[in-house]
DNA sequence: CGTTTGACACGAACGCTGTTCGTTTCCTAG
DNA sequence: CTAGGAAACGAACAGCGTTCGTGTCAAACG
């Protein structure tokens, strides 16, 4: 057990030990060997000390996750080309891809109202753009609020794919062999529909479209919705 | 700490102990003392036996979260009155209520494809409401998916709201008041729409308005519908 | 009727977790 | 050179999910 009393000077000088060290070795770990693998203990011992030394920095477990998520939205290009529509999708996009590469930081997303800096900046880049495309506060607030919790699901759908449960066979297989034997009576359409169900295409792309033109189509307080496929005639 | 030989004849014939039994003293539990209450200890303790009995009936304690999710989706009432769009708004808000009334569950459905038995007579019946509208075999599958996720994820969102953290002041009072004190340069959509993004409204409501609307108006590929029209022909 | 069987129930334990407490160490200010 | 205060740490606590081997009991069999 002893160590041998490395003292401090003879190392190189050791890692300072930060709250952005912290994060970026968590990040680490969670990227090598999946959320399991990365507790308080896993964090410290990468970090050369132990776990009381992160408490510090760090107020629990969820305070780091929440941390973690933030420093991954870092990496959002907040910028594109094209109409605003393309930009927004491209944002959204962006944003479910810099929350699904990591495992299990989107669902800390889910729950919670975006207060980190980065995610913040993402809001507000979102906010603008919706401004842009001619809607009115209210809506383009609902907007966010409905495109934020579409991209945090979808960023845990996709981290969800991304972590493939080696241990048997994928998900997805097992979950169509599923639908295959299921009786006919019970489940007619989900049976008799199974191939569409599980047909490959981009269904990303398609949901962030589907989201788009219905914020556009549906303005929020106080018109009906326009059922008969009004063109998107966002009237401020 | 010797338990007096209570012989099993003095009980009233003790608790039989099944699958479904289990499910339902986790559902208690849950709903009584919340997640974090939940351990394969205290249901164990709820039904008067150790956690060892448990892994019988249950694989583990993620098996016995799906279990307590398709439990809940039983309760969803697959059929309403109106036309077709109303009814799958009524499904789907049911749903929604369903997932959200117990914490943690909806985060269940999230990763996974619904395999559950009554999870899927709810995601038949979508499909049987979606082709009722006219739409193509493609796109009622992309949009039963895309409604399945934002379900779930306004699940997740409602349970939230409904476990109050009680130790500090409600989570959405603070994100009120840090959005107050954003710097105004950095964040200026989010500071100056500050009172928009936390209006009240039924932004539930709106939001399935949005995603119905917005799959009528976006075929999915190649897809001959009706009010098609814009933009992205897409290949992919 | 006595015996065997096999499924179910359970006590105890393993290895691990997040977190806290009290102490030690080290750098800086006086 | 000393005092002080913040940072780092060692050890421990209570609890977790899960497994193993043993007990127990009702039904099946000879």
């Amino acid at each position: 057990m002893s160590t041998p009393p490395i003292s401090r000077r003879a190392r190189p000088s050791k890692a300072p030990l930060s709250r952005d060290v912290i994060v970026r070795a968590g990040l680490d770990i969670l990227d090598r060997d999946g959320l399991e693998a990365l507790t308080m203990r896993s964090v410290a011992k990468a970090l050369d000390t132990g776990p009381a030394s992160l408490y510090v920095y760090v107020a629990n477990r969820d305070d780091l996750l929440a941390a973690m998520l933030d420093e991954s939205l870092a990496r959002v290009p907040l910028s594109s080309e094209g109409t605003w529509r393309e930009r927004l999708h491209a944002l959204a996009a962006a944003t479910v891809d810099a929350m699904g590469r990591h495992e299990g930081l989107a669902v800390v997303a889910l729950g919670a109202i975006p207060t980190g800096t980065n995610a913040l900046l993402v809001v507000d880049r979102m906010l603008a753009l919706l401004k842009e495309g001619g809607l009115d506060d209210i809506t383009a607030a609902w907007a966010v609020d409905l495109l934020y919790l579409h991209i945090a699901a979808a960023g845990v759908e996709q981290s969800t794919y991304n972590t493939q449960d080696a241990t048997e066979g994928s998900t997805v297989a097992m979950a169509e062999a599923r639908y295959a034997n299921l009786p006919e009576d019970r489940y007619p359409m989900v049976t008799s529909m199974r191939r569409a169900l599980f047909a490959p295409g981009d269904r990303d792309t398609w949901g962030l479209r589907v989201l788009i033109n219905g914020i556009l189509g549906t303005p929020a307080e106080g018109a009906p919705d326009p059922s008969a496929g009004d063109g998107p005639g966002a009237s401020a």
